[in-house]
DNA sequence: GAATCCGAGGGTTTATGCCG
DNA sequence: CGGCATAAACCCTCGGATTC
């Protein structure tokens, strides 16, 4: 049932009437009037506006995107990585132009300006996603009723062009990168790491963060941590989900190369880091990937980038005919959509499945024509 | 002493998840 | 399905250590 009327009046002891209502902002606004007849009139205009969408929060008008910049930062329901980045994009890319600003000056023209000038200086994704963080600081603006809408109207903006795709390494080529690394005895601690990303598929972060005692009899590796660089800061994450907690098995040959770098280099402890750097700390992504494109480069291999171990390793599993279900796990996905990349990917399936009807169909005709089914 | 590599930092870009 | 949040990867740079 709809309330009959909009905000209340009532009696003050001085006599006068307040007249209160509840605004989209959440908040009580009231005022004062000596008739009542003006009280209820003040409301009926509070709610024109609320119609109209023309209506203000007393004080609110003045802010400046660079106050509701400062408060959209401060949520405290972002995660720290996410409000690094936010926090960096507003620094790079938005401050200059818009830190004392208005909000109710901010028109879809001047956010026209800044876009094209923007775009001959910030990279196409840095572009995109500062579009989009100046258009949701300026979306609580116009949660506020601050505004009446959201001037970034820009088609497309907010969505940067995809990139190529990376394709998989070939399982060949990841054993001459394992070997070329193999090669120099300053690489040589590397192997494993490339062989394990190559055939067990893991993230780079959840090789990384792999300890002795996670390396298990027959070639399985248990993966129930990752860990990741926050902030200059390393942060040990346990996966929310059991989908990343999970355990691989590798094969033989690279579970033999597995053994032989435990000896080698890991230290004796439980909890030593299975790959680290030469002073046993995390290992560095950039680290990493500079050593792998030197290996890369110096095999002569075409432009490859380090994730392309991962698809290798999903590649070549779903090309063992693994199901959707059996990929997921393996990868560690808590989605189908991504393990599904790989098994079209590993479309060549396709022609034995082909074959194995043509099978199917000729010993049927067979039957039919009497004969034994050939078994 | 120059060349090369390692490790680290920080900004940028891509991939994935989640939710309305 | 699109927008948003977040995780993860990429890329560039630089100082210091190591190697040649």
């Amino acid at each position: 049932m709809a309330k009959r009327t909009f905000g209340s009046v009532d009696r003050l002891p001085s006599g006068r009437y307040r007249a209160r209502y509840v605004g989209p902002d959440g908040r009580r606004h009231a005022k004062v009037f000596n008739a009542k007849a003006d009280a209820w009139a003040w409301l009926a205009s509070q709610q024109t506006d609320l119609l109209r969408k023309s209506w203000r929060a007393p004080n609110a008008v003045h802010r400046t995107v660079g106050e509701y910049a400062d408060d959209y930062l401060a949520r405290n329901d972002l995660r720290e990585s996410t409000r690094i980045l936010y926090a960096g994009l507003w620094r790079h890319h938005l401050r200059e132009a818009w830190a004392d600003v208005p909000v109710d000056e901010v028109t879809p023209a001047a956010v026209r300006s800044w876009h094209s000038k923007a775009s001959r200086t910030s990279g196409p994704t840095a572009l995109a996603q500062s579009y989009r963080l100046l258009r949701a600081i300026l979306n609580v603006a116009v949660a506020d009723e601050v505004i009446s809408s959201n001037p970034c109207r820009l088609r497309g903006a907010g969505t940067p062009k995809a990139s190529r795709p990376s394709r998989a390494l070939t399982a060949a080529e990841a054993l001459q990168l394992a070997e070329q690394l193999g090669r120099d005895r300053r690489t040589e601690r590397y192997r494993a790491l490339l062989l394990v990303l190559a055939f067990g598929g893991l993230r780079f972060g959840e090789a990384t963060a792999l300890r002795r005692s996670d390396a298990l009899a027959g070639g399985r590796v248990r993966i129930e941590r990752s860990v990741r660089r926050v902030g200059g800061r390393w942060v040990v994450g346990e996966p929310k989900t059991d989908a990343g907690q999970r355990t691989v098995t590798l094969p033989a040959a690279v579970a033999a190369v597995l053994e032989e770098h435990l000896e080698k280099h890991v230290l004796s402890s439980p909890d030593a880091l299975l790959f680290s750097t030469s002073s046993g700390g995390y290992l560095a992504r950039s680290n990493w990937n500079s050593t792998f494109r030197r290996a890369a480069h110096a095999t002569g291999l075409p432009a490859v980038r380090p994730h392309e171990l991962r698809h290798t390793g999903a590649t070549l599993a779903a090309a063992t005919g693994a199901t959707t279900k059996e990929l997921m796990r393996r990868l560690g996905h808590s989605s189908p959509a991504a393990a599904l990349i790989y098994q079209h990917a590993a479309d060549d399936r396709d022609a034995d499945i082909a074959r194995a009807l043509d099978a199917m169909l000729g010993a049927i005709t067979e039957a039919r024509d009497g004969n034994e089914r050939p078994q």
